[in-house]
DNA sequence: ATGAAAGCGCTAACAA
DNA sequence: TTGTTAGCGCTTTCAT
């Protein structure tokens, strides 16, 4: 185990003041080229590393941006999280990642750890965000933008899709395929801002349609794939056999389609069924999920993007970002003659 | 933004020297109890929360463990990666996440990044590491454990489990349930410790039974959905159908399920498939993928756990560890008569 | 253009 | 038991 060489041993080694090498390996101040290449060579003979930890305490800047995720082996969120890190990496920040599995207590945790350890934006993933975890967020004055059902309900830095136009789409998609009696399975029970948004999406595609909203086709789940089985499969012990399914959730969609094909009807051929998010999975199943595409890298690119400004104080033009979806029609919904 | 209290501040307001206050805040040395109550009342009444950047800067312990990942939206890595960060938070480490996407020149600059930031350990999980990584890891002297598909070739801290074992045992199954003509499928084109355990394990059981070994049969791919569909369409368009595919990866054994598919056979029907792993996937897909459980979230678990006893300088029974796998029975693999 | 020195917030000898 | 002080490795005035 070598002893680490510090910034003295290299101002010794190349015969100048630790000032003159700092100067150099943060070119802040003029330093004759000579003198330079001396340093720099020493450096690179030396294999120095200056300490971060050093540099952070006196500049204040850690170059950590603290990521909180609700968990980490959800597709969604991971998706996101490529695009975060991507984007870390290009401007030399360093992820701390936090899980909070969903608890709100955890939430609180993390955000404490992340402030302890100096870092200098967030990024929060969280199903729902509530005042209580923005306000203690905001009040550390630490730059943070939020990806969450809820976001949009608070006058915060989000970034999402426009989930009423998405679900409006893919609703009138269903209904020019031929189908009416479209259920509708939320990936919440949560009276969200994301879920208002939907629903209403989707009851105005009906609307324009001349289709009535029949209450006991809407269901109320989760985004896993066990929820989506059981709304679907309460949906149809109820006696409720829809043309279509709408499922505002990959995984749960996919839940969805195992229910019906578990009852004996087939997908698509007697059910349709459609996504949200196009995941990964939602390329690999089979019937291969007609769904919408969000994306989700982006999402993650975006959000780590506006910290990195709020960070620079550079000037962000507002404080939503709303990036754009796409309806992917695939396998799981077919024409209703 | 209000100004960060430090310890100064503390002291000052609860009279007494930041030393005292250092000592309460560390229970390092006696300190009476009044005392300590006072410099306790003055810290929650002010909010005030060490900087761990200066106290690492003395210690010189980080609180950090860094990890390294191959990828980021990758169930196996994903499930490696719960237990990593649950055991880190019993710990009280935080995990300094580097993505590698693989490449080989990422991966040492990850290395770099981590030391630099002054990680007190690693746990690498990479499909492959070489000896130059290796090398590097191990010449800087941070603790360091090993989730690889090579970690057997070197002598290394790893941990894994009893490939060549699992391999036989599947087979086995394989042939018990009346299979013979049994594929192969690899995932990695390269010449792995473990490809070639597994494929021992392969040949071992096929020879128990008598049955000759047909390297038509076996075919060499990588982790994703792509080669394992990619392989077995190669198969099958070999004019070779076998009357079971064992593919070492869930991932890639639904790329082959979906071959099989696409190709008019039927799954389990015509062709049994066996994948490894036991992803969430498996349990979600249908047919339901027969295939071996690894206990990922607990190699994640013991690996962090051994990086946290090498920190501490505690005695380890062994340098390679290898958990219990298991045969899990689901609906891709059908009785051959 | 360069060096000396102060100080970031904290811990850990060493005194008292 | 407590306070004083010297650093940890670095950046950044302020002189030179």
């Amino acid at each position: 185990m070598k002893k680490n060489i510090t910034i003295k041993d290299v101002a010794k080694q190349a015969g100048v003041s630790i000032s003159t090498v700092s100067r150099v390996i943060n070119d802040s101040k003029p330093v004759t080229d000579e003198v330079k290449q001396k340093v720099l060579d020493v450096i690179k003979e030396t294999g120095y590393i200056p300490n971060p930890l050093a540099r952070s305490l006196v500049t204040k800047k850690s170059q950590l941006i603290g990521v909180i995720v609700p968990e980490l082996s959800d597709s969604f969120v991971n998706e996101i999280l490529n695009g975060i890190e991507e984007v870390a990496k290009m401007y030399d920040y360093d992820i701390l990642l936090a899980n909070t599995y969903s608890s709100k207590e955890q939430e609180l945790k993390s955000i404490n750890l992340l402030r302890a350890k100096q870092v200098e934006g967030i990024v929060m993933i969280s199903w729902l965000v509530d005042e209580d975890q923005i306000n203690y967020i905001e009040n550390c004055g630490i730059p943070a933008t939020y990806i969450s059902k809820t976001a949009r309900d608070y006058d915060i830095y989000s970034v999402s899709t426009s989930n009423e136009e998405a679900t409006y789409d893919m609703t009138k998609y269903l209904i020019d395929q031929g189908h009416e009696k479209i259920a509708f399975v939320m990936t919440s029970k949560d009276d969200t801002c994301l879920e208002r948004e939907r629903f209403s999406g989707y009851s105005n595609a009906l609307k324009e349609h001349n289709i009535e909203i029949d209450t006991n086709l809407v269901k109320r789940g989760g985004t896993t794939y066990e929820t989506g089985y059981t709304c679907m499969k309460e949906l149809l012990d109820e006696g409720v056999v829809p043309h279509a399914a709408f499922v505002t959730g990959d995984e749960a969609a996919i839940g969805a389609i195992n229910a019906i094909c578990d009852a004996g009807y087939r997908v698509p051929e007697d059910i349709s069924v459609a996504g949200f998010n196009d995941v990964k999975l939602a390329k690999i199943y089979r019937p291969k999920l007609t769904t919408v595409f969000q994306p989700l890298y982006d999402m993650g690119a975006v959000a780590m993007r506006m910290v990195i400004k709020m960070i620079n104080n550079e000037p962000l033009e507002s404080k939503k970002i709303e990036l754009p979806y796409q309806i992917v029609e695939r396998e799981s919904v077919k024409l209703r003659k």
